[in-house]
DNA sequence: GCCAACGTTGGC
DNA sequence: GCCAACGTTGGC
């Protein structure tokens, strides 16, 4: 079992639209960095846990729990010349980015704050403060139950 | 809406 | 393969 944190730009799709989704989940596109790319081709498994992280927007912070119900598979929108996803240099034979598919779990009863993830002395090992232009990233068990433990505070 | 940080591209 | 220029992310 791993441990990641997927971000997501509320006002594009915030948790609320993932729960919507229901039991058949949402494919998890869009994802144009060779770094996050690669944890989702090669590292995300069926069953890990995903906390939802929302960014640039009026609550910044993790916002509830996923998880994954598919492997990775081939992100078509990188073929879709009207998407914004589109991307050229993406060849049909040869695919550069791909998604996984996860479903909602539970939305945690308050966001936990950027702020807060910065004050804790683990928390703020993540690559959310480390990195924070990655998108998709891993965190290890500690932490996953770190963020937990803030929900039910 | 500003701007710092940083990932990506492309010329050499 | 370096690195400057460029574009994007994301917190404030």
């Amino acid at each position: 079992m791993q441990y990641w944190i997927f971000k997501t730009e509320p006002s594009e799709f915030s948790i609320e639209d993932l729960k919507s989704k229901g039991k058949s989940g949402e494919e998890w596109n869009g994802i144009r960095n060779f770094q996050a790319r690669n944890f989702l081709r090669d590292k995300v498994k069926s069953g890990d846990q995903v906390l939802i992280y929302h960014s640039s927007c009026k609550e910044i912070g993790v916002v509830g729990l996923a998880e994954v119900i598919k492997e990775a598979f081939i992100d078509k929108l990188a073929f879709d010349s009207n998407s914004k996803y589109y991307d050229e240099k993406s060849d049909p034979e040869k695919p550069r980015w791909y998604s996984v598919q996860i479903r909602w779990v539970k939305t945690f009863d308050k966001t936990i704050s950027l702020q807060q993830i910065k004050n804790d002395n683990n928390l703020k090992e993540t690559f959310l403060v480390k990195r924070s232009r990655l998108s998709v990233g891993e965190i290890n068990q500690k932490q996953f139950e770190r963020f937990l433990k803030f929900n039910s505070l």
